[in-house]
DNA sequence: CCTGAAATCTGTAACGATACAGTAACAATG
DNA sequence: CATTGTTACTGTATCGTTACAGATTTCAGG
């Protein structure tokens, strides 16, 4: 006992001009190192009135926490994965979701990283590496399918996850998706309107979940309004421009010629486009279109197209929020949401 | 010395099932943690024959280098920070320049993290972060101002980066760019060829660098071929598309309308077009228009306007190239690039 | 047989944080 | 006064890796 107030601090005096650590912060409040951690978090057995002196003093330096050294200790590692196949790009999907998710994340420790399928058509590689790398607490995965290994790998191995998109496997976990089937109904219903009776879809790709959603609210709005279906599987919204629109173009050109058509997809809508004018028929006048899409592109150059927005960068908060619930450990029926489609408005002219 | 083969190794054996570390390599060789991570790294001091052992188990049981460990210990991340606006993504351009940079670091240690500006307007927020907290290796920046404060700041914290776009401060550093001059210059020649004698440029907002590159090619266009220029500074790409129609559609419909039209960017085109169309004009025959576009949609639904494609896949790519090349301290010199602008092919019908 | 150098290999400390098992001081209790 | 409990704080070990300063063995040269 011969310390000056107390007793001689423990902690030597850390590097001038680097970064600040805990040390820094016990050097000069004359603390132990671990106090002050736990005084940062707040437990229960440090003072009230030493906790707030660390926090100023740690406000005042401008103290962040080495990720690399909670993440040894921890194997928290403050990230959040964003698993991105190449089809994604070519929708111009992931400009918005990545500044969606951004957006929720700028007020929280994590970081978004990006993974992408390396080309290899194996989708659960990254999940893999990202689950015996420890590369994240948490993953967001789109492109669902009605059975998806991902989800079970995810839930076997317990590592927290949001999708963009619903499965059909009776696993309950967080996502978030856009009604389809609603979409697909609310389509019929507006074509319907219109006084069109032979309708089309261009579906999305057969093995993701939201195929069979779109096609259901298609088929339930035919029903309900008194269509009829004309049939058009030769290609999908994963198919190229140019297949799409040769595609359409064969068919708009036959006497199966539908009148009223239902886009899944914005660039979908471009290329079916171009096969009407290439059958030398006219939207608006011998056929009537409704689209899904993620801008509003279409709108200032095909206003005669109808729309309904999906909002990525919406989609990108709600799969953001939705993982971090579950890393909280949040019951999963609240990270479940869907958003509901409506039509734009006409482009004024 | 009571060993059986030599001497008894001083390694404990590590936890069953768990993620391989040294530890289990140096258990399963019998050699120290230090001669493993020495031999991995292909030390001078390290036995031929012994590596090749150290390789062949570390490869069989998947060894991967826990990334906390490494970057306690160095402070290398192997992070690559991408920095972005929100201009970025409105323009689109976000999705095809992650894809392009991922490209590239898949067969690196890098992962990608995306850093936003936090909607405050601060540019040197995000680049302060990265510096203060170590959080990278590299950055890659976009949105040029020809006296750029994030330059500087990155150079004088010798913080390797890659620029989208270019400066003009005598500072040397790696960067992509999208020849802009030459844009202009050959936008202009098409349209004068085209009998188009008085031209507009919807031009980028003057305090990027690349403002002036497409302003002066445009210029030296007009010079060489022999056209005039119609004054629109009223707006620019970074403008609503709402504030571009409206500000085209009241110049058209003057005495002083513009036959010729270089948008610099692809979603400007769009607004210059339902300007054109709102004056109750026809492209094609009152004016022609070239543009520079990021996808191949106006190429599908106005085939008459002329474009030329900036690949910003391509850009990902090369920037990513840089700044892994500007931290492994190749000569800054092969770290620049610029891509040649070429006209799209027409659309075939 | 000793010395020195070369070739290989190894233990310890440290990066920054936290879990855990204390310690010290003081008050309340019997 | 000894015991017990409570409050407030602290040292040590550890996560996985690497820098650094040895340590051990072998062999050539004297």
């Amino acid at each position: 006992m011969e310390g000056r107030t107390r007793n001689r601090p423990a902690v030597t005096p850390p590097t001038e001009g680097a970064r600040p650590t805990l040390k820094t912060i016990a050097f000069m409040t004359g603390l132990g190192i671990t106090t002050v951690s736990r005084a940062l978090k707040d437990a229960p057995d440090i003072g009230a009135e030493t906790k707030e002196r660390v926090r100023l003093v740690a406000k005042q330096i401008g103290y962040q926490p080495n990720r690399a050294g909670v993440r040894l200790r921890t194997g928290k590692t403050n990230v959040i994965s964003l698993v991105l196949t190449l089809e994604e790009e070519i929708m111009g999907i992931t400009s918005p979701m990545v500044i969606g998710i951004t957006e929720i994340l700028a007020g929280t420790p994590y970081h978004l990283v990006v993974t992408p399928y390396s080309s290899s058509k194996d989708p659960l590689g990254p999940i893999r590496y990202i689950l015996d790398t420890g590369a994240a607490d948490g993953v967001i995965i789109s492109r669902m399918e009605p059975h998806d290994p991902r989800v079970t790998l995810l839930t076997e191995r317990q590592l927290p996850f949001a999708t963009h998109g619903r499965t059909e496997m009776g696993i309950v976990h967080p996502y978030h998706d856009f009604d389809n089937e609603r979409f697909g109904y609310e389509a019929v219903r507006k074509l319907v309107e219109r006084g069109r009776r032979r309708l089309v879809l261009l579906e999305p790709p057969p093995h993701l979940t939201f195929h069979s959603h779109m096609r259901t609210g298609f088929e339930r709005g035919l029903k309900d309004f008194g269509a009829e279906s004309v049939s058009f599987h030769q290609v999908n919204i994963d198919y190229s421009l140019v297949a799409i629109r040769d595609a359409f173009e064969k068919l708009m050109g036959s006497s199966d010629a539908p009148d009223g058509i239902v886009s899944g997809s914005g660039s979908g809508a471009i290329a079916l486009i171009a096969g009407i004018e290439a059958a030398r028929k006219k939207l608006g006048e011998d056929a009537d279109m409704v689209s899904k899409v993620p801008s509003d592109f279409l709108r200032w150059l095909r206003p005669e197209v109808m729309t309904m927005y999906e909002d990525i960068r919406v989609a990108g908060r709600e799969l953001a929020r939705a993982v971090i619930g579950h890393i909280e450990g949040r019951p999963t029926e609240t990270l479940q949401s869907l958003s509901q489609p409506e039509f734009q408005p006409p482009m004024q002219r």
